[in-house]
DNA sequence: GGTCCCATGTAACAAGTTACATGATTCC
DNA sequence: GGAATCATGTAACTTGTTACATGGGACC
């Protein structure tokens, strides 16, 4: 559901085609939700079913054609529907890979774990960088967010993203110095 | 991969049925991977396939009958394989429905936002109870985990528990503020 | 000559969800 | 009498992944 609705939400900015949707999924979107740009095709053909969205054909020279998706009034109604909704089993629905490894890190050796978690670490702090480059550029963004509505809600995914990241860099260098200890030992 | 690998981690404690690893999913787990039953009964008939683990039926009287699942010599190199993978792609893709739901919430009223996070608020509170609850519960958690190997890096995934939703917490009441802030503008 | 951008997908497969089915025993 | 525990799944469906296919134009 979230990718359907995440679709939903940018194409109630402005009409765009699958490729511009993509591109807002890899852009400020993505570190919240990554997405195959197969996927994208895919589930703009499901919401066009649900008449969540309908399209046009622009024919182009020079270039492939374009496929344009506007956003129906049912698809508005659907999307204010999921906003609104409070149930949020789905949201604590929690999946964590990296936790998985450690968890069973007690069958490797020490030093594997160590560098697992510092390239985790180098990771996570080229988020933040590209981040922090992103809250620079907002100028550009708010030419896309239209409203301030929007940049205000914006403003507090960018806000989580850095909460996050660096709180996971402070568990990983913790558990490094642990790891250290015990070798040590 | 990670349900995969999370049984293999399990059977390598010990052997056991469908059920108990489902149960060990849903405590130690399931705060950092939740699992449908009816998914791991499937991923074990996968594996088992893939020749990582091999079963065998206990008669019971009274109750029904036992498929006891135990892990092979091939499971074991895979699952070591897999734990000692530098690769961290998987790790990094990250999807978060409730930051959908925010960075778009400028189609919703403030009051609705609002009880979302509050709900998500009480709900990571519940969470932490529970970790808090659980790590009182060691000497009870350290007959399963047979060595200390296994309770050192148990005690890094509750760490990071209690972080991860402590911080959670954080940034939701510093967007309920910024709401508040709003709402009286 | 090579890479990036534009633009749209299909096919095959893997993973996860939801709903349902069965049935005895134990505990309150 | 009802709920919880033990125990194992199937069926139908949705969601996500990986690999592949096509092809022109712009930029260096």
């Amino acid at each position: 559901m979230p990718l359907k609705h995440a679709i939903l939400g940018i194409l109630n900015y402005q009409d765009m085609t699958g490729y511009d949707i993509d591109r807002w999924l890899q852009k400020p979107i993505a570190f919240f939700w990554h997405a195959q740009t197969s996927q994208v095709y895919k589930e703009l053909n499901v919401i066009a079913k649900n008449n969540w969205v309908e399209s046009r054909v622009e024919v182009q020279s020079g270039k492939p054609n374009k496929k344009v998706f506007s956003i129906t009034d049912e698809g508005r109604i659907e999307l204010k529907r999921w906003l609104g909704d409070a149930d949020i089993t789905e949201i604590m629905k929690y999946k964590n890979p990296l936790l998985i490894k450690i968890f069973f890190s007690g069958n490797i050796d020490l030093g594997a774990t160590m560098r697992l978690l510092e390239k985790y670490i180098a990771e996570c702090e080229a988020i933040i960088d590209s981040m922090n480059e992103d809250t620079r550029n907002i100028p550009d963004y708010e030419e896309s967010f239209q409203t301030k509505e929007e940049s205000f809600y914006w403003g507090m995914t960018i806000t989580y993203g850095l909460m996050y990241y660096k709180n996971e860099i402070t568990w990983a260098n913790w558990c490094i110095e642990k790891l250290k200890a015990k070798i040590d030992e």
